[in-house]
DNA sequence: AAGATACATGCAGAAACGTGCAAGAACAGG
DNA sequence: CCTGTTCTTGCACGTTTCTGCATGTATCTT
């Protein structure tokens, strides 16, 4: 790991989490908190960056008031995210829905990972930008500020002229009779319209969604590849789910 | 192994996977790290990439160095951004293009303005998801990792269905006589298509740009409504463009 | 106030660097 | 075909830079 490529994760880091935690890189990067430390020293003195106790953060305020919204997944979503993460395969074609769960999902994916992402989410999509091997493709329309990604006519249009191996959901409710439901009825309409062109689709959903529902409904358990979560197996909602003939993938 | 055959891969492995390290690439090419290096300081003197320590980047490092354009805003784009955002009228529609002028425009507008941006980037379309006021349009299509904006058929084709009072375009070059200019044929295509769904199409331009020329034409001046600059009222460049009768708007 | 955590500094080993040099290949001219 | 020149390449050397550890100090938490 070059020096000047730890320097760009650290603003990377800083640019998508809104702050940097020292001890948290040093494990992840693998290297020592002195030589985090040091970087974040560099870049403060270059102000790119804000040296605080215990880490850093942005220079400007505004990206704080914005990064803080993105705080950092909880460990279910992440667990949640990495084995969705694990389904997309080199030189794949992955459709990834919006949401805090399918960002954790991005953050997830191997940063050389030679795959497609076809996307409605402009957060995800600049989440991937420093991916050099991924292709990436945006779905436009307007822009649902309640969930931050693209809907309407337009953007469900668009859809229509992509395909992919691989569609990954995130929803509101997950019940086993009521099906996949989330709060809005444009949203509903865009998660159908990309499920309908991958060849799998898979659901994500942290444990507190299972056996909830919410006004609208996105699509049956008969259109549904699989559902990944950190529910335990022996869950009463995930044991009627497989009784139905769902595939259930759990962190365990 | 030709020299320049190797100048080829190093600039191959550079775009694909962003990054070079000396050690590696000498083992995998079976010859020394001496070569590789003087192959780097050759390239380097080129200006093709970027020597650091251990090995070199991306010159134009879109992919590593775009956190770290986004959170420096010098202070001459940071006054064209604010003389920029003045532009856009509450209720109208504002056309923006991708870049790092374009982004201090958008963080430039103020928080509860009520109005239409419509843009291909989703850099940009994230920094505005926090202004509720704002309705937001996204243009779709593959993202160019270069400039993190979505071009090529099909986003020009989504810019078709849209129109607005006012297009805010950044360029690389500003040119009085070759006129505007920009670095990638797509983008220039991706320009040309937004300009001409505006009534009024204003250029962003820092000084630096000022008397610059690029490979790509974007527009020639007949179709521009002003000049945004924070250059000197009486610069050479500025006042051949006003003989030409273009509208110079500057921040002094 | 006390323990825990983060910090700056100094230091040593390791890695990367630049330079000079010699062996070899490619080439031009005789 | 031979010879001298030029260019390239790898090695050796001394220098610079980086990195992790140890130390003592500052700061935070309880």
């Amino acid at each position: 790991m070059l020096a000047a490529e730890r320097h760009d994760h650290l603003l990377g880091l800083l640019a998508r989490e809104g702050k940097i935690v020292a001890k948290d890189v040093a494990a992840e990067l693998g290297i020592s908190e002195d030589s985090v430390r040091r970087d974040l020293r560099d870049l403060a003195s270059e102000g790119l960056c804000q040296r605080v106790y215990g880490g850093a953060l942005p220079v400007s305020p505004a990206v704080v008031g914005y990064a803080a919204r993105q705080t950092v997944a909880p460990d279910g979503k992440r667990k949640v995210a990495s084995l969705a993460a694990g389904l997309v395969r080199p030189g794949g074609a992955l459709i990834l829905d919006g949401g805090t769960t399918a960002l954790a999902v991005a953050r997830a994916l191997p940063q050389n990972l030679a795959c497609t992402v076809i996307t409605h989410s402009p957060t995800i999509a600049a989440a991937l930008l420093d991916h050099p091997q991924t292709e990436l493709f945006l779905l436009g329309g307007r822009i649902f500020k309640h969930s931050a990604v693209a809907c309407g006519a337009a953007a469900v249009e668009a859809a229509q002229n992509v395909s992919a191996d691989l569609c990954l959901l995130g929803v509101t409710g997950v019940h086993p009779e009521v099906g996949l439901t989330t709060g809005d009825a444009e949203e509903a309409a865009m998660k159908r319209a990309l499920a309908a062109r991958a060849a799998d689709t898979y659901i994500l959903a942290s444990s507190e969604k299972l056996g909830t529902a919410s006004q609208f409904r996105v699509l049956p358990w008969e259109k549904i590849s699989g559902l990944i979560t950190d529910a335990d197996p022996h869950d009463a909602v995930v044991e009627r789910l497989t009784a139905r003939g769902v595939e259930i993938l759990t962190t365990g």
